[in-house]
DNA sequence: ACTTAAAAAATTGTATACACTATTAGCCGA
DNA sequence: TCGGCTAATAGTGTATACAATTTTTTAAGT
């Protein structure tokens, strides 16, 4: 019963970031774990000064900490009014995804051309490590483990842009799943996550990549992005 | 002879921010400007009181631009040392053109599918622009009208993220196409533009993505990236 | 009891002040 | 004259102070 796996998370999400642990640096990684643990819900508000005290620092760093946090998307600055934890929209939500199945599905494709067996081992370990998790049912270390299989995967190639980029592409997804609580249960993911490896070992580019595609639309689809204009009530209701 | 072409370029590239002249805002333009003009020459250290004494504020907000070119990687933030017009390495340059291969290949795949007649006509006239200003010789204006293209491509797609990710790599392009001085010849790009449109018009997916990712290939393979270690002379001396 | 108005409190935006680090200039010795 | 050391200078990093805006509270009026 660990009571704190959270940094590890944020740990694997932000490591393309070498500082080790600057000023705002660190208040940036506890807030977006704060938000991907869900403990701080979409919309909430991030008042300056409270961030301030709890870190023992000034408000100067609190605002960098939080404009950064905004350019990753995880809260929204409104003038004058302060940080609140974004709310993705369903657009945005869905672009996301566009985005990463167009990134993911080229990435594998191309990974497949230069993957060492040795790099498959590693896979093989992550793997492990997932089906493990999901097998006793340890939901924060599935989902942390369950999103890192990208992560692990863009640095593979050895392309940091690209794993910079996806890195905020999968903490902004986080963000997502947790508004649209996704119903994709973690044993599909990880079993999904399998066969990708399965086709990587192959040296199956094309497979990889038609795997990675049905992996992501399958994710996306159980989202509960389509509006349920039947079921009013819950229309209706404040979602919080 | 128009001697200020300058804020286009910028506005174009910074499009996807909505604030019209925030303080710090209207300092992150500038200085983009600035590099993708190169007035501001890789390397070139930003000093903090004198952005400020130019723009008439304070510090606070010099840091605040500071930090978001940071993030956009246009600058480098050296601890305690100050900041940096960025330098972007070899390899840096061949994972920015990696990733926008990635992405603008399947990004004009998927523009066939859903890219209207009125669209077309848009970009048509963009070309026009475009050859327009190769025609007459007018370096900045065909550079920005060159590199807006693809900026271009990205918003007909109606999907924000991507139009987004996007520039933010294009001004990264910028920087290293001024660093490696690229000799692919502005004629050349244009001409391949066409051929994508033409592509794009006769809705042949495929035909549109091979085309850019030879286009974007064309492009790379005209930078110096490649250590002319034959060349002590041009090794050794400063390239400024 | 509910709405509207005004005042108070709290919060954000910007500037300034101060501490600490790095750079540069000057000086001494070889 | 050159190399290295120390002092002065300049510049960054953080905190605090103050102005401007927003939110909340309070009070009055209908």
């Amino acid at each position: 019963m660990s009571h704190r796996p959270p940094l590890t998370l944020v740990a694997s999400f932000g490591a393309g970031r070498s500082a080790p642990a600057s000023a705002s640096a660190r208040i940036v990684e506890s807030v977006t774990a704060a938000i991907i643990e869900r403990r701080l819900m979409p919309g909430t508000k991030l008042s300056e000064q409270k961030i301030a005290d709890i870190f023992h620092v000034s408000r100067t760093l609190v605002r960098q900490a939080l404009n950064q946090l905004s350019r990753d998307r995880l809260v929204t600055l409104e003038p004058a009014r302060g940080a609140f934890v974004a709310t993705p929209s369903v657009a945005e939500a869905r672009q996301v995804f566009q985005v990463r199945t167009m990134l993911e599905a080229a990435m594998v494709r191309s990974l497949c051309a230069q993957i060492t067996d040795r790099q498959i081992a590693e896979l093989r370990a992550h793997l492990r490590d997932e089906a493990a998790a999901v097998a006793r049912t340890d939901v924060p270390g599935r989902t942390r483990l369950l999103a890192d299989f990208h992560v692990v995967l863009a640095r593979l190639g050895g392309n940091e842009v690209l794993a910079q980029l996806l890195a905020d592409l999968l903490s902004r997804s986080s963000l997502i799943a947790l508004m649209y609580q996704s119903s994709h249960s973690a044993l599909h993911s990880q079993l999904e996550h399998e066969r990708i490896v399965d086709a990587l070992e192959q040296r199956d580019g094309d497979a990889a990549a038609a795997l990675m595609e049905r992996h992501l639309a399958a994710v996306e689809q159980n989202l509960h992005l389509d509006p349920h204009t039947a079921d009013l009530s819950a229309a209706l209701l404040p979602t919080y």
